[in-house]
RNA sequence: GGCGGUAUAGCCAAGUGGUAAGGCAGAGGUCUGCAAAACCUUUAUCGUCGGUUCAAAUCCGACUACCGCCUCCA
């Protein structure tokens, strides 16, 4: 089967053809670092990296580029209430983005642009604009002339006419006055005093929002490229401002798919977390009491259009979900002390209809949910071999093996051995010996004990064994 | 107002014409000293109304509810 992929410019399904052969090349629009980055921000980017790593076992070498915006509105803001420099706060956030997002096991992007790095090919950017007639600078703002751009309004599905009845409520008199059409958007703002500011051919300003994707877009995967993403509130206006912007600039087709992520949600009545609505959880705070792979694969086993609802229940049924698949795993490795040195060609050829099968549910625009069901099919199956008297090691490693490839793309690592205690091998020894004894009071008591701490005992025909709680 | 999305069992959720995948929770069972884990069995007619069809959750029409975008937002 070929992978499809949802194009949110055509609203279809479109078979992926790269660019280049076995290469695909992806810009993910990153976060604007003046916070901590909440689970709705976390989801944009896991939704991206699990794409990223779906590419990866399909063979694809991702070039996969994600900026920081580190000067804005809000950056300003906060830096004036907090008495630190806007490089400063960037700093601060950026180090807190890696960190949050190497708990949730994504990996790291090829390159990780910051717009203030960029200013000099921003403005070189503007200046080709304006020279092109698509841009028009006054009182040291720079416009860009959206209805120029024949296409603009095609991404988000707009149409230009309603477009400027709605924008018109919200633009300010100010710019209002300034622009030739209300649905004209900045490319260049004009400092205010004490505003931190670059010097431009137009005077002390700054970048606005969209020109900066379009520069460090094109600037590290070309003018053409495979794969924008970035959540859906993006698709319109700050994609469709990108892609105006980068296409008057190039003459060229800017991305071939664009691919939008659907919002986390909160509340009875699913409203979108979002730092203005003020119902966001930070990934930072989060981290402190849930488990960061049980986080990670809550977000990452739904499918990136649709929904996540963010709830307690849904991250306990991820711990469970896990757990499933981490006790499989285990209890595979446990096997594989009794193990005879063969295999059984019959399950071998389960295993590999289990794994065509997920990649079948995969290739349809990355089914997560229909793929994870294989996961668990194969999950089962590791499990039903297990209990069988006789078992041969080829076989289980098989079945291990690809049960790590396939949740990998999930972002779980299975693992083995993750902890090494020796007082609770102690204990456990005592317990042995007091079941030997037939004294349950004492080995029951033990296992409470334990369990107080996160530690589940399983006792098995091989022996007991102890493995860690999720905790969520 | 314009545009877009969603609506399937207690919960999460697959399924785009042929009589509803999977997971969680629940019930029963096997295993266990008891557990845990695992395995087996078991639980829905698909928001409402109408239409097309031999046949619809799946196509068409109307409606309802919720969410989102049009302003900063992943």
């Amino acid at each position: 089967m070929v992978l499809k992929v949802y194009n949110s410019l055509t609203n279809k399904l479109e078979n992926f053809e790269p660019i280049q052969a076995r290469k695909v090349s992806m810009y993910v629009c990153g976060p604007t670092v003046y916070n901590y980055i909440h689970v709705g921000n976390a989801r944009s980017v896991v939704a991206f990296d699990t794409i990223r790593r779906y590419f990866e076992y399909l063979g694809y070498d991702v070039n996969y580029v994600s900026n920081f915006t580190d000067v804005d509105d809000k950056m300003i803001k906060a830096v004036a209430e907090q008495g630190i420099t806007v490089s400063e706060l960037a700093d601060k956030f950026i180090k807190a983005y890696f960190e949050d997002t190497k708990a949730l096991n994504v990996e790291p992007a090829t390159k990780n642009p910051r717009a203030t790095d960029n200013i000099a090919d921003i403005i070189a950017f503007v200046s080709d604009l304006i020279d092109k007639g698509y841009a028009y600078s006054v009182d040291g703002n720079v416009y860009y002339r959206a209805r120029k751009f024949k296409t603009y309004g095609e991404l988000g599905h707009e149409d230009l006419d309603t477009l400027e009845s709605g924008a018109s409520q919200h633009v300010s008199k100010e710019e209002l006055k300034q622009k030739e059409d209300p649905i004209d958007f900045a490319l260049w703002k004009a400092a205010k005093s004490g505003e931190i500011s670059w010097d431009s051919p137009w005077g002390k300003g700054r970048p606005g929002w969209h020109i900066e994707c379009s520069v460090m877009s094109t600037k590290y995967l070309g003018d053409n490229f495979d794969i924008h993403g970035g959540g859906i509130d993006l698709e319109f206006p700050h994609h469709e401002n990108e892609r105006a912007q980068s296409e008057a600039k190039t003459g060229e087709k800017f991305v071939n798919y664009w691919l939008h992520n659907g919002f986390v949600t909160v509340g009875d009545d699913d409203e979108k977390m979002s730092k203005s609505l003020g119902n966001f959880v930070t990934v930072h705070d989060l981290l402190q009491k849930v488990d960061p792979e049980v986080l990670r694969f809550m977000m990452s086993t739904t499918q990136y259009r649709r929904p996540v609802h963010f709830s307690q229940a849904g991250i306990n049924e991820a711990a469970t979900n896990l757990n499933k698949i981490q006790t499989a795993y285990r209890n595979l490795d446990y096997r594989l002390q009794d193990a005879d040195a063969d295999n059984d060609p019959k399950v071998d050829q389960e295993v590999r209809q289990i794994q065509a099968d997920f990649q079948d549910a995969m290739d349809d625009d990355f089914n997560v949910q229909n793929g994870i069901t294989e996961v668990y099919e194969l999950a089962k199956l590791g499990n039903v071999y297990s209990e069988r008297p006789v078992v041969f090691a080829d076989t289980i490693k098989l079945i291990m093996q690809r049960l790590q490839q396939l949740t990998s793309i999930f972002g779980v690592d299975l693992k083995i051995g993750s902890f090494n205690d020796q007082e609770v091998e102690n204990l456990i020894e005592e317990r042995n010996q007091a079941r030997a004894d037939k004294n349950f009071a004492r080995s029951d008591e033990i296992r409470d004990e334990l369990k107080e701490q996160g530690i589940i005992l399983e006792d098995t025909p091989q022996g007991t064994r102890f493995r860690r709680e999720n905790k969520v």
